[in-house]
DNA sequence: TCCATACTTCGATACCCATCGAACCTGTGC
DNA sequence: GCACAGGTTCGATGGGTATCGAAGTATGGA
């Protein structure tokens, strides 16, 4: 279950189960003992539980263990989602998919957050983006809450910011809808995106 | 075990057997699974069988592990020979004891050696040195195998090089000796081999 | 309101594995 | 050559713990 976990992304407990060959009980059994011992986080959304590793440091003490012998690779886990689905779609009134996690990471690794356990708000350090966007300074600061994306297993934004991301990227033309939640980011979406990437 | 082997030095089964509070039998059981799992190695000498960690990659997978959670501090274990005899003794008739594991280790990580399993050779890279020994060059390369200290538990030079050095550190006084197997180093070699360390 | 799904808790079982005593092996020193 | 200390092997034992089925809890949707 740990090796699964290496990716980074946030598994269920039956998910997990069927990575490990076991059933979910032993799995849950595992996963609270990791859990109390602080190996593990656990993120709450709706009726799933989602388990990952708690932190960088965790990960870099499995794959330094992993290092001294080339044991077999994890069994990843395989989305059950449609791939162009993965790629870009609405999630209610936001974005999500591949697309709202690379958002999501872009925005984070660059600062332009605070948070206050799950309530994320978007800083004034973020006013040249969301310039380009058409998103008034005075809107800030925007609150958001990062929401687990189904497919990708990392976080995206949701909450005000997430809706306001997604209005303000179709009218631009970035993404374009259509009558599935399926996006379509367009050419001109791609270059501006990936300017802000790092 | 592991904790106690954790400070890079090498120990018996009984020794590490003593610090985890355990039996000698079952020490010899864990050990030798970890012998052959490649985690640790091992140093015959004589009726001895010292137990070191297999390399710097265990040792940093330790540390990671230990970094997790801060765990209770190994029992270390402490040497049974007297402080003065540990500072610097004879062994034979070459240099044993902390001042003995300081040569090995400032000639070795300078790189003035090459060795094929057990057997070192100094290399004409040690010239300058010796030669403030008084050890003309020509008599290079010198083969020495290493000697694992028992004081210590890391490693001096024994052989053909081992007793060139206490004749040369003898003749020049950097140290001197006595009727007992104990050296007393003075202060003109404290001041020579310092500058040779790093 | 009721059911389906995701997941955990509980209890019983079985198996693995650490542990130790006793016997055996092997170098050392007298 | 003998005694002795360091060390390992062997076999039996016990405890811990992973495992799973069944039952319980919580959430979301019809």
């Amino acid at each position: 279950m740990l090796l699964a976990l290496l990716d980074g992304k946030a598994y269920t407990a039956n998910e997990l189960a069927r990575a490990a060959d076991i059933t979910p009980p032993t799995a849950s059994f595992h996963l609270d003992k990791m859990l109390k011992a602080g190996l593990l986080a656990l993120v709450r959304q709706g009726r799933y539980r989602y388990f990952r590793l708690a932190g960088p440091d965790v990960a870099r003490t499995l794959e330094s263990i992993l290092s001294l012998q080339h044991a077999p690779l994890p069994r990843q886990i395989v989305s059950s989602c449609p791939p162009r689905l993965r790629e870009a779609r609405t999630c209610f009134d936001h974005i999500a998919g591949a697309l709202g996690v690379r958002i999501y990471r872009a925005i984070t690794s660059r600062g332009w957050t605070t948070h206050t356990d799950a309530q994320f708000a978007i800083t004034p350090a973020a006013t040249d983006f969301l310039g380009e966007l058409g998103i008034p300074r005075d809107m800030l600061p925007v609150k958001s809450t990062p929401c687990l994306d189904w497919s990708e297993r990392e976080f995206h934004f949701s909450g005000d910011f997430g809706r306001l991301l997604l209005q303000a990227m179709l009218s631009k033309r970035w993404v374009l809808g259509g009558k599935s939640r399926q996006l379509t980011m367009t050419e001109a979406g791609q270059r501006r995106l990936a300017a802000w990437e790092i």
